[in-house]
DNA sequence: CACGTTTTCTATCACTTGATAGAAAAGTAG
DNA sequence: CTACTTTTCTATCAAGTGATAGAAAACGTG
């Protein structure tokens, strides 16, 4: 017995990834819910009923969409790749980026938020979640570790742990709420002067 | 000529909390938009045409819920009034505090979560949440002051700045991103490291 | 009880939204 | 051109969803 799948034609990869970045842009512009098919369809030069031949369901286009936003739109805000020589630098170039990135497209971050929310109840997107998270953990780690053996970074720490709370501070950095005004201005400063190797002359 | 407003009957102030509370467990189930003000009413007891009655639109009740959740819901589990003369401990117990409440009860902080984006297009909504965030980045900053003055907090640190790393951290901490295990176990140990006064012996 | 007010319900509207059926159009091969 | 496949469109459905009108019930007061 046929497995009750979609019609099965080779489609046409272009349309497709018309579709996908169109639902990207929508979902940006009005989360993962508040974006309409029709919207999307009329975005990408087509109708709804055209929509669903790609895409038989919507979910079946919010998961691709989310696939892509992981593979191609997540990574490269994080500038995982900058400097690795320097850890310290690289640190701190992905944390002021992403600040400054959080403030011109905060519909990404939104998006990232509501990802995670949803991959409460979705194994599938949870476990595309958690490689990312793993490599961006591992990558944070790295720099720190790099960091203690140039002797900028207090040898005592564990990196690891200090890696989740860098994760953790950014995730809740992008999210940019409505703190006191210039309570973010010192902030890298700061972080630097707690992992730095030794006290200041105080 | 009268303002176009609701009919001003006095109402149920008993009925009106009722309503408050069922949106809220709703909107904690379900999400902001996803909540439906049939099971509202329902679980309130009534039927949608009384809860119009309460509230004319559901951006009313809406309104009111968040109102209501961040007077009443959002400051209790943030302990800010927890053993206040070791501001070190009482850190300590909000951040646990919050994590495993935030395990617990993961819908009342995509709630949070859902307000913080809200606000960024509504003008009443941030300033109440600037309102609560000034409160707790306050109350943070006076532990570490408190610290620093008992001579267990590093004396170099901008209070302030490290203040805002801490709620970054909390509010990152409580999307329960799906991080690699264990990342999490050592963090609060890991955090009173890095604002201890003194250099371990290493 | 009688009368006015407040509260609640039944029934229904108006509209959105994801989805589908089936015809038409466009493309492809001989 | 013809026959077949792939893609797209028009028209429409079915299930919600917030909201309302108007009657009925409950309440309060003398």
């Amino acid at each position: 017995m046929t497995a009750k799948r979609a019609r099965p034609g080779p489609r046409s990869a272009r349309q497709r990834e018309r579709l996908i970045a169109a639902g990207y842009r929508a979902m940006v512009r009005s989360g993962l819910e508040g974006a309409r098919t029709r919207d999307i369809a009329g975005e990408a030069g087509i109708t709804v009923a055209t929509l669903h031949y790609y895409f038989p369901t919507k979910d079946d286009l919010v998961r691709a969409v989310l696939e892509h936003t992981i593979q191609e739109q997540m990574l490269a805000p994080l500038r995982l790749d900058a400097d690795w020589d320097d850890g310290l630098a690289a640190l701190e170039t992905m944390i002021t980026g992403l600040a400054r990135h959080a403030d011109a497209e905060p519909g990404h971050y939104r998006l990232l938020n509501e990802m995670t929310w949803a991959a409460r109840e979705d194994a599938t997107l949870r476990a595309m979640l958690a490689v990312w998270h793993e490599g961006w953990h591992g990558a944070i780690g790295d720099w720190l570790r790099a960091a203690q053996r140039d002797g900028r970074v207090r040898s005592d720490l564990d990196t690891g742990a200090v890696a989740t709370m860098i994760i953790y501070l950014v995730l809740g950095m992008v999210t940019r709420p409505p703190l006191p005004a210039g309570a973010e201005d010192r902030l890298s400063e700061e972080l630097h002067r707690l992992l730095a190797a030794f006290e200041p002359k105080d």
